[in-house]
DNA sequence: AAGTGGTCTAGACCACCTA
DNA sequence: AGGTGGTCTAGACCACTTT
């Protein structure tokens, strides 16, 4: 419970206690430090695969800090997917399990995020009378007309996704605009100007190219790549954008991890 | 924002307020009624994208809350992607993109959770010599053996996955029974039993299943699949199991949202 | 210097579960 | 009844950013 600063005071090794502590003149927060002593536990086998971790207050006590840090401790290796607290009962290992993972698409990110690195051709950009298909995506009437744009996006000068992108054909609406605006880099997903979004749905598929999109992203016809679709609602919760990326694994690699990795 | 049980006390509306508020005697929890609120303004316009939050004290102070409560709604927020904090700053509210999208093997882990509905038929089960690859990914020598199992797991009495699974072949290692126990149902990565495995690397990849695997799943041949990566390390951090399942997006839909859902 | 988020305390009451 | 996690308070100090 002592202060910072010039606290030079010979921390003797506390001779009653058999365990770690979390030392509070130390920069990494106590928290953090708390986490990483029940996680080295875990990965130990100190607390077993599904067998109960001490409760916090006796963490709290035990490690002398208040309750809601030991909590907070807890909490981080609750985001980890190391453990899973059940109210009244207790907070409890997890089994390492693969359906316990999540796949993000941070890799994606950090590519659009390199603006500079980026080039957009438009392929086709065009108002045309919808499919049926899409009519019922966009709740429209038959024959309704929609947006088309595709586009191919360049990653350092090599085809990195190719776009296609369908919207309600609205003149009043700014969509119309943007979706044919050729100068936006990375497209009507990605940037600044869709405050008139409120909410998109994704979803993830295998897939294979076909010919047209083998050639515009130079790559062998029948390759297995992810589509990734998406669509998008308007402030009115109608579907106004709908649409998907091909993608290769190579340029978006899905990985995931668990269990105890940072040691 | 109304009143739970019998407490008809005349909680008059606070005309000096021009905002909603709080209500602390709801069994909703203060800090998840002042997200929904929060999350609310962002949805309608109020905070746009790109915006700053109000500061938590601010926000605690105006809604007559104490901080952390305050915090810990817009902790709830910045779970959802909604918003982004930034130390000294503030916290802004995201941009609807792609990219922020998870995806999650939820629909995978619903499933092995029913296993009275499960069923598992052994294909294959042997030791076999290592391929050169196969050595790599385990650090053996070359010629070394490997434990092998091949696997299709039924749901419901139709094929569900196709599993291929291989394991280092250590005598003294109980991972061999474990694998080539045909009592298993949903296998070595579903079951108690594994806590000689530290931590687990998944690779999510699109394919097309071959003829051996479309007789095994009763697929048409060529469909797009996911091939689900996976290799597992034990407590000495060597690689121990490796494997993957083929899966149709059918069964395991891997689907995201993004921006605000729950109004 | 002032404001922001980040951490922390030492209590408190509650809902839930087990015994 | 007693223990567990879940929520909440009213303060406090800190690191970081902006003015």
């Amino acid at each position: 419970m002592e202060k910072s600063g010039f606290d030079l005071s010979g921390n003797e090794p506390d001779i009653f206690s058999d365990q770690e502590k979390v030392d509070k003149q130390s920069f990494v927060p106590a928290y953090a430090q708390l986490a990483a002593i029940i996680r080295r536990r875990i990965s130990d086998g100190t607390y077993a695969p599904g067998s109960r971790l001490p409760s916090e207050s006796a963490t709290a006590k035990s490690f002398g800090v208040s309750a809601m840090t030991a909590r907070q401790a807890v909490g981080v290796l609750v985001e980890e997917g190391l453990v899973n607290r059940v109210q009244g009962r207790g907070t409890f290992v997890n089994r390492l399990e693969v359906t316990t993972s999540n796949f993000g698409l941070d890799s994606l990110r950090k590519v659009f995020q390199q603006q500079e690195k980026l080039e957009v051709r438009i392929i086709k950009a065009t108002i045309e009378a919808a499919s049926t298909g899409l009519c019922e995506i966009f709740g429209l009437a038959p024959e309704s007309s929609v947006v088309l744009v595709e586009r191919v996006i360049y990653y350092e000068k090599a085809p990195f996704t190719y776009q296609v992108g369908y919207a309600r054909f609205d003149p009043e609406s700014p969509i119309v605009e943007t979706m044919l605006d050729t100068d936006v880099l990375t497209g009507l997903f990605f940037e600044k100007g869709h405050s008139s979004f409120m909410k998109g749905e994704l979803r993830l598929l295998p897939t294979t190219i076909d010919s047209r999109e083998a050639e515009y992203l130079q790559a062998p016809e029948g390759e297995n790549v992810f589509k990734l679709e998406h669509i998008f609602y308007d402030f009115n919760n109608t579907p106004s954008a709908f649409g998907w990326f091909i993608i290769s694994p190579d340029k978006m690699p899905l990985t995931s991890r668990v269990g105890v990795w940072n040691e």
